[in-house]
DNA sequence: CGCCGTATTGACAATCCTCAAGTAAGGTGG
DNA sequence: CCACCTTACTTGAGGATTGTCAATACGGCG
């Protein structure tokens, strides 16, 4: 809730995007290259802790997350919070928005982020003028989907311990996927707060959920941020295959 | 698992289709309409019980829910089960493995029904000659998300009472939308174990909850269906304003 | 220095699960 | 028509998981 005035201002051209130059996105043309470059509008550069979509709002924007991430969630009125997922570079947000009306959910900043601008009044155009950038647009919010579903399946049917482990190992690798791994290790900027909020667990019980897997060195916890020290037995404890995914599309 | 042989055939032409004559479903144009009956490759019809996609497998098709009831689920090596979300008449089922390649989910029949059948590989076709088709399939994408995104605040943050609230008012709603409130009375084709396994209970839990809704005469059980009595106190003990759906495209 | 956000821990209570046993309704074969 | 399945729903008892309350620790920052 720290959030200062939301700068938009136009920087990189989708041509030099860096995102593009990992192997996980596919390839473009340079016509839809140029397309999406002109779909564009601009960017937002928000702090961390920033609402970049609220609730209840009617807003006429979709957003890439370029840099830092972020995350999606609903509140019921008394205030409780359920984290729906969790934002990436390169993942697309907004789209409910520009296509039934309303936010159904927020949108806030976990790092200092920078999303691409889209108005969704272009989006006929692009539906109209590039049926493969429209297929991927479909693309990926059946990959969103796709996670709900395991997520769905993690609260419902996981215990504290396993949903916990599945929740870190998940977001470790989908970091590893956009590049945060190399070199540098991965640290997943996150309170304790938020997974409670992500896994709909207590606060206290999930502190002493996270211990338990401290204590067995699988993972480590410093501040606000979680350090995976062993991804293989977080997969077990889970008992959850990891990610299998191919390249995406980045629009 | 009763499942027998299914039937594919060709059937009502989508002209004629019966839900189209609903005011839930937007209109289509006549060339829309044509284009939709020659993308449709079929009926497919199963009994109660059977399996009409699984998870692992990969399917060439795409469904639409033409008659009677149906729901997605995954499930965990072990055998516990979460189900996703039910299926409708008009709802598409199958994106995913049309998109991603491999199903990660299941879907069954929970009572008798007809799906009409689409094949992956004409899908292209649909993005580059039906743009207006097209949108409306991101469309459904983005409301299946929605439904998912409410789903996962019910199971992660509203309690056992709640949550079966919720879920039937749920149903009851979608129900209705579809034109099942006609006159005849409106029941749920389900089993107090569909209601565990959705809401992530145990099934003696679930009993009683339902119990408890039972006698504050907001719904009736009996045998395999459940009917509502009082919906407005049922969106009222979940704390739910209930579903905000205009028209919507039918594929 | 003191405040605030975050993590940690113990004690106790509520929710929810498992085990076990039973009832009721419907179908099937003798 | 009845005996005997099977499926689905019920209920009680006791235990495990998870929540709430309360207190403490620790670091960053004005």
């Amino acid at each position: 809730m720290t959030a200062t005035q939301p700068q938009i201002n136009r920087r990189i051209p989708c041509e030099l995007c860096p995102l593009r130059r990992l192997d996980y996105f596919r390839d473009f043309t340079p016509e839809e290259l140029k397309f999406v470059s002109g779909f564009k509008r601009g960017e937002l550069v928000v702090d961390q802790g920033a609402m970049v979509l609220s609730e209840g709002a009617h807003s006429a924007q979709l957003f890439t997350l370029l840099s830092g991430w972020a995350f999606r969630y609903k509140s019921l009125e008394d205030g409780r919070r359920q984290i729906l997922n969790y934002l990436l570079p390169g993942d697309l947000v907004g789209l409910q928005g520009s296509i039934i009306g309303e936010m159904e959910h927020s949108v806030e900043a976990l790092t200092p982020a920078t999303f691409c601008v889209f108005q969704r009044e272009d989006l006929p155009v692009l539906y109209r003028e590039q049926p493969g950038l429209a297929f991927d647009v479909t693309w990926l919010a059946s990959r969103e989907e796709r996670m709900l579903d395991e997520n769905l399946l993690s609260i419902g049917r996981r215990s504290a311990l396993e949903r916990a482990a599945y929740l870190i190992a998940f977001l470790y690798q989908r970091a590893i996927t956009v590049g945060m791994g190399n070199g540098k290790r991965v640290s997943l900027p996150i309170t304790q707060q938020h997974v409670a909020d992500t896994l709909g667990l207590s606060i206290v019980h999930t502190n002493k959920t996270l211990r338990k897997l401290a204590s067995r060195d699988l993972i480590r916890w410093q501040g606000r941020s979680c350090e995976v020290v062993d991804e293989k037995e977080l997969l077990a404890v889970a008992g959850w295959d990891g990610l299998v995914e191919g390249r995406r599309p980045l629009i």
